[in-house]
DNA sequence: TTGTATGCGTTATCAC
DNA sequence: GTGATAACGCATACAA
C-alpha cells in the first residue's frame, strides 16, 4: 500500500509545501487526472481505484488545492456578504444565516463591511467580484444603477431593499407586522400616531411609513411623520420632542436603535414610556427585550433572510414572496392615559 | 453602458469574459509579460510603457485576476478570520478592528462561524487553510495541539487565549480593568464577592478568577467562585441564586451577557440591584449600558485586538504588550446596603 | 474506465 | 527595459 514511513507523519513528496494531485496519483500508482476524477467526480471511475485514491489521498493529507480548481473552472465556491455598517445589530442575524445556508453548501462567505462610506462599497465590489461566485448586498449605499452593474457581472441579490427587476432582492411583507402593531395601538385606544423616518435615502423607511399609513387607513387612526433622523441611537433621542409636539400617544421608529435612544431619552427626561408615550420599534435587535421598558417591536426572520439570500445567489431559489414580518408586543406599548 | 463593442463601451477582446492581460498586451503593442510588471511591479518598467499600459487596461476595464495570481504566487491576499460563536456580541468590534485593518493592507477576510462546534470549527480550518494567508482564531473550541497544528502551516493569531509559545496570541491585561473593579467595590464597602465562571474549559474565564483574586487579596476582600454556567443570559440566571447563597453583595461574572441574565433574573424575583447585590460584567457588549440598570463592566479594546491581530498575522507586528483593560462604573455596581 | 494533452491567467526566470 | 517561455495545481476534451 503505502511506503514504509519513517515516522508517524504523513510522508510528503516534496519539502514543505502542501501535495498535489501529482504526488497522490504516483502514491496510488494512476495518473493525476484520474485522481483528479476520483475526488471531483467519484463515479466516473471505478470504485477500487477510487477506494485506493482516497486512502492515498488521506495518507498524505491532501486536499484539494481551491485556488487551482477556481482558475480551471471559474467557480470560486465563495460569496461575498457586504455590509454596510457591522456595529447594526440586525446584520448580526443576517450574518448568521447566511454563514450556516453557505456552509450547507460547501461555500466560504466573505464578509466586507463598508463602515456606510458607498465609495468602500464600491471599491471593496470591484475588488472582488472576479473573486466571488456571487454578491450579497446587505444595508447596500450603493445606487441603483451602480447595483445592476454588479448584478451585470456576477449573480446578485439585495436584501431588504428593492432595486427594480433588474437585480434580486429579498424583501419583507410589512403588512402583517406593521398592522398587527396598529391594531394592538388602536385596541389599547391610541388614535394618533407618530412616525420617525430614517436617512430619506433609505427605501425600506419609506416602505414601512407606507405600511404604517396603510394599517392608520384601515383603522381610522392619524398618523405624522417628523422630520428623518440618523438611524442611530442619537437620532431617535433627538427625535422625542418633535415626538413629543404633534401630540402623538405613541411613535413608531425606523428601526429599534432609534427607539431605544427615544426610551433613554424619555427616561432622563421624565418621560414616562408607556403611560404617556408608547413606543414601538423594528428588527427586534439584540437588546431590545432587556431595555428600560422592554422595547415592542415589529421584526422581520432575519436570519432567514440571509439563508434565502444565499440560496438565491447560488441559484438554489427563486424570489419567492416577501418574508412576513411580526409585531412583538412589550411594555415601551402599552394603554393610553386616561 | 452597453454591450455592443462598437459602441461607447470598453473593447472586449473576447466575448462575455473578463479581459486578460493577452488583451491588455494586444491593446498596448506589447508583450504579456511587461503588462504584468506594469501593473504588479511599476518601477521595473519605463515610465512611458507603463502609462500605454494602465491606459489599455483602463479602456478595457481589465483587473487582475487574483485567482491565477494567488496560484502563481501562493499569496492570496485572504485572511480567514473564524468566529466560535457569532452570536456572542464581543466578536464584532473584532470583525470590525479587523475587516477596517485588513482593508487598509489590500487583504480581504473571511468570517466564519462554528456555531460552537469544535468538529466544524476544525473542518473549516482545514478548507480554508489552502486559500488564504493567515487564520486568526476569535473564541476557538479547538485544543491547543490543533491549534499548533494549524500554526505549523500558516500564520496564525489567536485572540484572548494563550496557547504558549507555539503560536501568537493577542491578549488583554485584566488587572487594570478588574483592579480598578474590585476597587470600586471596595470603596463602596463591599467585602465579600463572588464570581460566576464561564465554561471550565475557557482559558480567559480562569484568567479573569486569578485577577479577581489577586485584587481581592491586595485590597482584603473575600472572593468565592461559585459553579460554572453556560457563558448566556441563561447561565448568568440560573447562577443567581448561588450567587446569594454565598453571602457575598456583589457578584462579578465571566462576561456580560451572563450579567445581563442574572440581571433579568433578579429583577423578575425582586432582587433589587445595587442594593442587594452589585453586579459587574465583562466586555462591555451592546445594551450593557441600557440594561437596568445598566450595567458596570470591564472591557478591553476588541476593535484594537482586532486590528492588532491582522497586523500579527500579516507580520507586520510582533506579539507587543498585552491590550489594557478598562473598569467602566455603571448603577448595576452600587453601595452595599447599610 | 483510464491516460494524454492542453488550458485557466498570472508571475518568475531566463534570455536579449 | 522588454520579450519568450515555463511553471503554479487542477479540470477536461479527447484518445485509447
Amino acid at each position: 500500500m503505502t511506503d514504509l514511513a519513517d515516522g508517524a507523519a504523513p510522508r510528503r513528496a516534496r519539502g514543505g509545501t502542501a501535495p498535489t494531485i501529482y504526488d497522490v496519483a504516483r502514491a496510488a500508482g494512476v495518473n493525476p487526472s484520474t485522481v483528479s476524477r476520483a475526488l471531483s467526480r467519484p463515479e466516473r471511475v471505478s470504485t477500487a481505484t477510487a477506494q485506493r485514491i482516497r486512502e492515498a489521498a488521506a495518507e498524505l493529507e491532501f486536499h484539494l488545492n481551491p485556488t487551482a480548481r477556481a482558475l480551471q473552472t471559474g467557480r470560486t465556491n465563495t460569496l461575498a456578504l457586504m455590509i454596510g455598517d457591522i456595529t447594526n445589530p440586525v446584520v448580526f442575524d443576517i450574518i448568521r444565516g447566511a454563514t450556516a445556508e453557505a456552509a450547507q453548501h460547501g461555500c466560504t462567505l466573505i464578509v466586507t463591511d463598508s463602515e456606510e462610506s458607498s465609495t468602500r462599497e464600491a471599491a471593496d465590489a470591484r475588488r472582488l467580484i472576479p473573486a466571488v461566485d456571487g454578491l450579497i448586498l446587505a444595508i447596500t449605499r450603493l445606487a441603483d444603477e451602480q447595483i445592476h452593474d454588479l448584478a451585470r457581472r456576477k449573480p446578485l441579490v439585495v436584501v431588504n431593499r428593492d432595486v427594480g427587476d433588474r437585480a434580486a432582492s429579498v424583501l419583507a411583507d410589512l403588512d402583517p407586522g406593521i398592522g398587527a402593531a396598529v391594531e394592538h395601538l388602536a385596541e389599547l385606544g391610541h388614535r394618533r400616531l407618530a412616525y420617525v423616518p430614517g436617512p430619506v435615502v433609505s427605501w425600506i423607511s419609506g416602505q414601512r411609513l407606507l405600511a404604517i399609513e396603510r394599517a392608520c387607513a384601515r383603522l381610522g387612526l392619524d398618523c405624522e411623520a417628523v422630520g428623518p433622523r440618523r438611524p442611530t441611537r442619537e437620532g431617535g433621542a433627538a427625535a422625542l420632542d418633535e415626538v413629543l409636539a404633534t401630540g402623538a400617544s405613541a411613535v413608531l421608529g425606523y428601526n429599534d436603535m432609534m427607539m431605544l435612544g427615544l426610551l433613554e431619552a424619555a427616561a432622563s427626561r421624565g418621560v414616562r414610556v408607556p403611560e404617556q408615550l408608547s413606543v414601538v420599534g423594528f428588527d427586534d435587535i439584540f437588546g431590545a427585550d432587556f431595555a428600560s421598558p422592554p422595547l415592542a417591536t415589529v421584526r422581520m426572520p432575519l436570519a432567514l433572510a440571509g439563508r434565502r439570500a444565499v440560496r438565491m445567489v447560488l441559484g438554489h431559489e427563486r424570489a419567492g414572496a416577501p418574508l412576513p414580518t411580526e409585531f412583538v408586543p412589550r411594555p415601551s406599548a402599552g394603554p393610553v392615559a386616561a
